[in-house]
DNA sequence: CAGCGGATCAACCGATCGGTTGATCCCGGG
DNA sequence: CCCGGGATCAACCGATCGGTTGATCCGCTG
């Protein structure tokens, strides 16, 4: 099974490519320490799993990434594997076309059938991950829909609702009507309270 | 030179251990996932170098390991190895007897090299944090005062003008006054903008 | 197909906020 | 003893926000 790393630390790389020297069946092909470089190496390398980083210092982020290597001819299975396990993060990454979300803190043996499930183009998640999903699907009435999530995250960058409209490309007029769904599944009524209820639920994640 | 490794990630310590094998004047003597096991491992290991990473999921930080590894007999030298480069995590660290202060984003080289001077005593800085040091060393004009401190908890709290009025014993004037030193300091101009910088330069913390 | 929920937009209005100017009081250092 | 800085208060005003009502469009599901 032939695997490629995205991770902008060397150190972690190192740390992969030692980690899974113990698994035969596990080939590391190819890594990049940004989004761009995976791209070009991807296309001569032809993975069958990309395990990607979500935070990949300069340049396109790890989700960004994740998005065009879907978009190549017969693409390679993308494993995010990150440190953060904010809804937010996880929304973006599955939309973007991950087949996985593993957490850096889980333990390597699990890390490794991850890998495996990847490969056989199964959806693996971390538990903490799996979790998290499991109850915005039980109760959808209090759970936060994608676009109330970019609002939230725009809100704690202490953008206005003209500065949000601008950079979603709606208008004043719906960045209110979003806000005030979201104050009323979270439970406050400023925008500030709004922001840290959604932090400290984990909806989103201060940079 | 021995060398202790502290970080909750599997593939980071592994990582650690796969690059520093091919240096053979670094003996990595031990490593643990978290402060409390790494206190109790260092005394019988004696280390000369405690590489550190901030994060360390539960139990205490990399901050309160750090004093209190300074805090033993003859104790080893800890260098600070993290992610991030905020104002607040560098001078709480230095404040806690770090000897220096590396980005896991830095080349192994470099991190070689910090390791030995960090083993002389030297004090050892990543190029990007010594320039927010130097930075905040020259403009201590932003330091919060206590008072202002207290206006930010209850800002994220959600809190109105007047409930902080009222909870601090005031008239919303002098709230009001206080908010405009605190936007200025910070360098923003909303009451949202303003918690997730103080949240972010840890002046505050999120419950 | 009908209905539901999500996303979008509009208009209105009172409440709150952000910015400005100016003032008093008190403490501690030069 | 006077000066600076922190904390306190006041009044004013334009800008923004929060709450409400109502509407259209679209995709999914029963």
């Amino acid at each position: 099974m032939r695997l490629f790393l995205v991770d902008d630390h060397p150190v972690v790389r190192a740390g992969l490519v030692a980690l899974l020297s113990g698994e035969h069946d596990i080939d590391v092909v190819g890594e990049a320490p940004g989004g761009e470089e995976a791209l070009r190496a991807i296309t001569v390398r032809t993975p069958d799993v990309v395990l990607m980083d979500l935070q990949l210092g300069d340049g396109i982020d790890g989700v960004e990434a994740t998005r065009r290597i879907r978009e190549l001819p017969s693409p390679p299975q993308v494993l995010v594997l990150t440190t953060y396990e904010s809804d937010a993060d996880i929304m973006r990454a599955v939309d973007a076309g991950a087949t996985g979300y593993l957490l850096k803190a889980c333990p390597p043996e699990e890390l490794f059938q991850g890998i495996r499930a990847a490969a056989r183009g199964e959806t693996v998640l971390s538990a903490k991950v799996a979790t998290r999903m499991m109850r915005r699907m039980r109760d959808p009435g209090t759970a936060l829909s994608a676009r109330e999530v970019e609002i939230l995250e725009l809100l704690a960058s202490g953008a206005g609702n003209r500065e949000i409209a601008r950079r979603l490309f709606i208008t004043e007029a719906t960045v209110k009507t979003h806000l005030v769904h979201v104050y009323s599944k979270l439970g406050v009524d400023t925008r500030t309270a709004a922001v840290t209820a959604a932090v400290e639920r984990r909806l989103i994640r201060l940079p």
